[in-house]
DNA sequence: ATCTATAGTGAAAATCATTTTCAAAATGAG
DNA sequence: CTCATTTTGAAAATGATTTTCACTATAGAT
């Protein structure tokens, strides 16, 4: 899977004529290592440790080609903070945020899609992607 | 409706022992006039004309209390925008958002309420609110 | 109607996340 | 190795929103 990934970037870049770089390269291997839902500055802020010299705006920078080379995509959870999670071809799925501790969690529920679809139609409407998000206290949060 | 909005808030406004102006009065006014998604920045361009004296933060501030006080609910859809749609007790609907166009419809459907519940009970889960948006083009947009 | 404590206001400054600028450094095709 | 091009980090700029602050308005008590 993170080959996988890493030889889609890798191809987006050379269709690009984008230069790979050492940031690029550590940026890539920490966010494919990383929980699926890191912000920004979580990452920046984890990378730190081991290449404190790489800045803020790179990451900004590179997190943006990750989402247009489709092995990422971004998220607005209403925190302000911009999250990128890891992202797949045809891979849809929906998320559950704790609205206490911020946990995200994932489900795919097949129905909600078929669903969508109908809506969208009903309305005479071509959706291109969706968005659903159930906002609660998770399992832990609740006492 | 729009009286019944107004008395809402004014009651909020009692309980919080808050303060009645003429310039909240007039943002009321405006808002449960306008169109159902407005964003801060319309409404406040559409006061101007009128009432060229009311500053930005007011808008701001004033349309935080309506959402506090439920008339009104916080949107953001993806533009960098916040915007307030107007609510009511147990008005439950999801958007359709043009991607080219920006316009906001609403829908409702049953089956996403029922599927909603079933998905955050199976992961322990409860929910207090969730959002569903369909992106894509509208009818209009589509040629 | 007047006082007065409290809340509200507008304008400008401050914040916060993100983006851009710019001069210096790195990349890679030839 | 050269050189055009892309990248980078740091700092400045941006854009939306929030806060500050001195001043004004509101409403309950007088």
């Amino acid at each position: 899977m993170k080959q996988v990934k890493k030889k889609i970037f890798e191809n987006f870049m050379a269709e690009k004529g984008l230069k790979s770089t050492r940031q690029r390269d550590v940026i890539l291997e920490a966010f494919l290592d990383s929980d699926r839902h890191q912000s920004i500055e979580e990452l920046y802020l984890q990378l730190r440790g081991a290449h404190p010299t790489i800045g803020y705006a790179t990451v900004y920078r590179t997190l943006k080609l990750f989402a247009e080379s489709g092995i990422a995509r971004e998220f607005h959870f209403g925190d302000g903070q911009t999250r990128y999670e890891h992202a797949s071809e045809g891979d849809h799925h929906d998320h559950l945020v704790c609205v206490r501790c911020g946990t995200i969690s994932e489900f795919t529920n097949e129905a909600v899609e078929a669903i969508q679809d109908e809506v969208a139609a009903s309305h005479g409407f071509v959706m291109q992607y969706h968005k659903m998000e159930l906002y609660g206290l998770c399992a832990a949060c609740q006492r």
